[in-house]
DNA sequence: TGATGCATGTAATCCGTTACATGATTCA
DNA sequence: TGAATCATGTAACGGATTACATGCATCA
């Protein structure tokens, strides 16, 4: 799955200007497994345009660069489809935050339980942003309410093994302060 | 975290060569959050060594190149420990098999299906290492308890959720064969 | 008045993968 | 006999990020 891809999945929902894709990618259901900047949004755009799987249509703003407002096209859909309809390759999940604790014994306590209050704060707000997009749009077609629902049942088991270390090392600093 | 820093951080629990690291990182803890190919790591340990991150010693093999087997130096050990004592970006998780459960509409049911059971297929797999390099080493250290720890938990929750989604899909599937 | 949001785009750069090159041994 | 394991390395290529370029409006 590649950025063109994605613009299209984005598509499919419903019709949107690069800057708008990047704001669902960021804030979205996708937020917490995929991502994207400008750099490559852009030039993807005017790709799909030129292959006909997009139409485009320029909104003209005051005191603005004009919006371009891009579109599904038959093609698209279909060629969306042809490129999901695959065995998708392998998760890839890189965390450093699991390198560092790997290595905690080199770490001062006080720097190891702020790394993992960092990532507490950093899965709740993933956690946060699935509740958000459900409130907002409550009747969520199936294949969000899938992908919602798997973010969360993993997301809130992070959560709560961080906070069950946290607990203990909390109960070990307060023995050694004794 | 570059290919640079992992390289030491599997040095510091043990001297190893390119070959070994390699191996390490796709069935050792490290499986399932990382990734590494010796495209990257051989360099990466060339580097290292210029750097005097690591030493080198050749041990000499009949009919097979020398193993170059490297060791973390003291200037090593340091350079790591500052490698990690910083708040880590976040975690990228990129999920093709969610960005196609997001738009299953446009997908087989049959297919769909599949897809699910495939991903079920490696989570259990990674679930697995983990278990494993369990055994082996029942003895963990604080480090590698941890994050063993997350990973299964973490896991299986995923693993439950999707075994729950395909019950429900085989019920469906059931009612409407009859 | 200084950050944030809106709005688009290009170019340099990075970091890594894939493919290529080589070749013996062992296991099924 | 063909695949997998052991063993190291280089070069081409890809795909995306970061930084740069521009500029008005709004909110604190």
């Amino acid at each position: 799955m590649n950025i063109r891809t994605l613009c299209l999945g984005i598509l499919s929902f419903q019709e949107a200007s690069g800057y708008e894709i990047k704001k669902e990618i960021e804030e979205g259901l996708f937020s917490h497994f995929i991502d994207a900047s400008f750099g490559s949004i852009y030039p993807a755009l005017t790709q799909l345009n030129a292959e006909g799987l997009v139409t485009l249509r320029a909104e003209e703003q005051t005191s603005r660069p004009d919006k371009k407002v891009y579109a599904l096209t038959e093609a698209g859909r279909t060629f969306l489809a042809k490129s999901i309809a695959i065995i998708p390759s392998r998760d890839k999940y890189k965390s450093e935050f699991l390198f560092q604790m790997l290595f905690q014994d080199l770490l001062p306590q006080d720097f190891l339980r702020l790394a993992i209050e960092k990532q507490l704060t950093d899965l709740n707000g993933d956690l946060k942003c699935i509740a958000e997009c459900r409130s907002v749009q409550p009747q969520q077609p199936k294949g969000s309410e899938f992908v919602a629902g798997y973010g969360e049942a993993v997301l809130l088991a992070g959560v709560k093994y961080l906070e069950a270390r946290l607990a203990e090392l909390n109960k070990t600093a307060l023995k050694a302060a004794q």
